[in-house]
DNA sequence: CTGCCCTTTCCTGGTT
DNA sequence: CAACCAGGAAAGGGCA
């Protein structure tokens, strides 16, 4: 059986946006200024880090992921993005580049997910596969964990769903010294580019906020440059050399974050997992026992639950509607006061949908057929046959739909 | 354990 | 001919 649904194994290629030219020489000001982004790159076989230590790539694979540390972490990202064909640049490595083993075992599929749209339910799955043959060391974790929840007060603050690492972690000795570094280029960055940025482009606070993400993304995951073509072990010193003003890395991210591109979806899914709070505390504690309990008869771990709130098609459809990132580019609104809407890229929103449900397979033809399901329940009704709409790839929100017309409301 | 729900998977046949 | 649409049927899997 051919599978439709498999992941891209190639990195688009993005044409650069013009008014975006100026980065190069913006970055080469920067690198004058702070003298970091320009640094030879060195072939050594290690990665040397800011303390100076070197580490082995490989040393991952003969620890245990409990034992993890923060560079072994990476070492496991990279690893997995080369096993999947994944372009590094493509994974928000930096959301989990100061993360021990131990962090990461104790995140729900979620945490993963809100750190990655795209790629989090993979790391997690890979994640899962790597702990599969040891159950005691998760529930001495989860152990760890619940007794941190029930000692430390709130670490978190605002309507933010991102993981709360315990204290007692967060102080872990092994925490890494790149990080603070990232903090501090991206945000002079950040405040530099929108000034520059401005003059010519409009950014919404949406986009800044992406922009932000994308300078910690370019910064972070230019730690893995030079792996793309293979796992050897590479000098960390090309994180500098990563945003060189010749690298077109930077900018190309950057033009995909301005105008979403089809072929652009890292940061899809935003806005949903945002607002959702069914994953935090110990519901998402929960979760995670659950993913480690719950198995098939045949033993196989059960693909995660597809009624989870907030998880069905529709929604997700209508999310993806509301999401700049997927709309126009994968859905589009034809008529958002009727609730009609086209999908663009048939194939790319299945494998969103496969994705959010944990499912390669997932085709636009299963899709569909998920879909016209819905016109039984009124969730979908017939597009009316006036000429106006296309043919093909257009649906309609129907009486049992809700949400999707607050685009109406504020259109009126 | 059971029944319901929401898909998922497979299929045949039709349409664009 | 590829892509899409329509819908039957059966099964998977989560949840109350």
């Amino acid at each position: 059986m051919p599978n439709t649904g498999s992941r891209p194994t190639t990195a688009p290629v993005l044409p650069l946006y013009p008014g975006l030219m100026c980065l190069p020489a913006l970055l080469n000001k920067l690198s004058g200024s702070q003298g970091i982004l320009r640094q030879p790159m060195s072939t050594a076989p290690y990665k040397p880090i800011p303390n100076n230590e070197k580490v082995d790539l490989a040393r991952f694979r003969v620890k245990d992921p409990v034992e993890w540390l923060v560079d072994d972490v990476v070492s496991w990202m990279l690893d997995v993005a080369k096993r999947h064909g994944i372009p590094f640049e493509e994974m928000n490595m930096h959301k989990f580049a100061n993360l021990t083993g131990q962090q990461l075992i104790a995140m729900s599929e979620q945490n993963f997910v809100d750190r990655d749209p795209i790629w989090g339910p993979l790391i997690y799955n890979e994640l899962r596969k790597n702990l599969a043959e040891d159950t005691s060391v998760i529930d001495e974790i989860m152990k760890k964990y619940n007794a941190d929840e029930d000692n430390a007060t709130t670490v978190s603050a605002g309507p933010s769903t991102s993981y709360d690492i315990p204290k007692t972690h967060l102080a872990a000795p092994t925490a890494s010294p790149i990080v603070p570094q990232f903090q501090s280029l991206s945000q002079s960055l950040n405040h530099t580019l929108n000034q520059t940025l401005n003059h010519g482009i409009q950014l919404s606070p949406n986009l800044s906020q992406n922009l932000q993400q994308t300078l910690n993304h370019s910064l972070a995951t230019s730690l893995a440059a030079g792996l793309s073509t293979g796992l050897s072990p590479v000098n960390l010193g090309i994180v500098h050399n990563g945003l060189s003003p010749g690298s077109p890395l930077v900018g190309a991210q950057l033009q995909s974050k301005i105008s979403p591109l089809p072929s652009d979806m890292t940061s899809y899914s935003t806005n949903a997992v945002a607002t959702r709070s069914e994953f935090e505390g110990s519901e998402e504690r929960r979760s995670i026992v659950d993913s480690k309990i719950r198995k098939c008869k045949d033993g196989k771990a059960r693909k995660r639950s597809q009624h989870t709130k907030g998880n069905k098609l529709w929604e997700f459809i209508r999310d993806a509607l509301k999401n700049p990132i997927t709309c126009p580019s994968v859905v589009r609104w034809e008529d958002p006061i009727e609730g009609v809407f086209r999908i663009v890229e048939s194939e790319k929103l299945a494998r969103l949908w496969g994705e959010r449900k944990n499912n390669t397979k997932m085709t636009y033809e299963k899709l569909s057929r998920a879909m016209r399901t819905y016109y039984e329940k009124q969730i979908l009704v017939p597009v009316p046959k006036t000429g106006l709409y296309p043919k093909k790839l257009v649906y309609k929100f129907g009486p049992s739909a809700h949400g999707w017309d607050s685009v109406k409301e504020e259109l009126l």
